[in-house]
DNA sequence: CGGATGCTTGAAGCTGCTCAAGTGAAGTGG
DNA sequence: CCACTTCACTTGAGCAGCTTCAAGCATCCG
């Protein structure tokens, strides 16, 4: 896991995200970059891929349709994540994804075995890389799709706020790039569900809400919540 | 994935599955390979790991224990199985492995870059590969914690018995290898849920169940309530 | 045969969903 | 610059499914 340099904060309430241009590994080869807008298509479920792509800026919405034509959100990918990892095993994407705000994209090699991608290590450790992240990511996400609705926001918002940290950002003091009907989705919940959680946290003094400005008022408190086990949580939300 | 030949039935209700051996992709090793037996541990969470194992026969249950010590039960490993694969990019487990019946397990490098494991490909191209089908796995599991309860065990009978007709085995007659609790625990259900769900779907001749042993009635029907939307479902169940 | 273990069934309570109305913010046109 | 529309978030009420607690059975094994 790459942690990135603290440094001074800039463009914290703007859609995209300019300050993080510059902490990438190496500089950027403008050939293969892509710029995606908001509301635009990266990639579409079904359709031919050709590469992964690394994340450079912005933030990006991973999702497919099921049976019933209903929106199943995936995942979000932050800079430095890789998407369309499948492409190294298939010529098909998986699923589609969306840039939720101005985002910038990196081809990368199509072939496993190709030479560096960075000075650091070999393409195919890096792809190996990846796909271990996105095997952790789906198990911790497993894991929290059977904890109560409380705990489950709480733990995604030290999540949020470590990956805000670890980027350079303020980790206690964000906006949320995603409508709260996508994150209801990712997190398995209805809107209103996400709604009403919202208003408990902050009823409970641990979280200030504005829209889409969150402010994190106690991590310690949300921490005990989130690790909590589900009696004491179920204790919690009655009296909260 | 590999398709098995479709074969003669045998052993169908023994614990283990000698059927398998035979159809490895290539001769067994003696050297390399384990034996583990019923309620062994192969890999223990947190403990060094040295390298990823292939499943060579038996059944075998990864899971970990949460903050409250409760069992998560992640997933069923079956022969063809990669597991462990995070002994390629870390020297520590990720979460426990035990065996459910008398399980067969072969070594296999640990050095992703090493030579051919099989004859077909690359020994990175298999590890890569398993990741993926693992994260395709994840994936799967995440769609289903949102299904109601029937459709969810529906959907995982169907799943089963393609794994057990891509091995040769029979499969709409089948011996269920793990105890009520655990597949409660693995499809995110309390095991009194999952118990009303089997009666449910026997009532609506769906299915035969009698303790381990399954007879699959009416795969059709299976099917159609894996795959419907959630409100005809809750409708189905409703009546049902 | 008796004890143990685990599956099934029953009843009650609670969480989260659905349907529906209310509120607030942002953008448009006069 | 301000009404008006729109869209999304919030809040409310009722309902349904799942869990929990508890008891009843079946199966296995000493």
């Amino acid at each position: 896991m790459t942690i990135y340099p603290k440094s001074r904060i800039h463009g914290q309430s703007e859609p995209h995200f300019p300050g993080d241009r510059h902490r990438l590994r190496r500089p950027i080869d403008r050939s293969d970059t892509r710029l995606v807008r908001r509301d635009q298509h990266l990639l579409q479920a079904g359709a031919p891929i050709a590469h992964p792509w690394l994340v450079v800026a912005g933030m990006l919405k991973s999702y497919r349709l099921d049976a019933d034509g209903e929106e199943q959100v995936l995942d979000f990918h932050v800079p430095g994540d890789i998407i369309g990892l499948e492409a190294v095993v298939q010529a098909t994407a998986d699923h589609s994804i969306i840039a939720l705000d101005t985002c910038n994209v990196r081809a990368l090699p199509a072939d496993v075995s190709a030479v560096d991608a960075t000075e650091a290590e070999s393409y195919t450790q890096m792809i190996i890389d990846g796909m271990y992240q996105e095997i952790l990511r789906l198990t911790r996400r497993l894991n929290m799709s059977v904890e109560p609705t409380d705990q489950r926001l709480a733990g995604w918002l030290l999540e949020f706020s470590e990956a805000q940290r670890r980027r350079g950002l303020k980790p206690y003091e964000f906006r949320l790039p995603m409508r709260r009907r996508d994150l209801a989705l990712y997190l398995g919940l209805a809107t209103e569900t996400l709604s009403r959680a919202f208003t408990r946290l902050r009823n409970r003094g641990l979280v200030a809400v504005n829209n889409y400005e969150i402010r994190i008022l106690d991590a310690e408190g949300l921490g005990a919540l989130a690790g909590k086990d589900r009696e004491a949580a179920h204790a919690d939300q009655a009296k909260g």
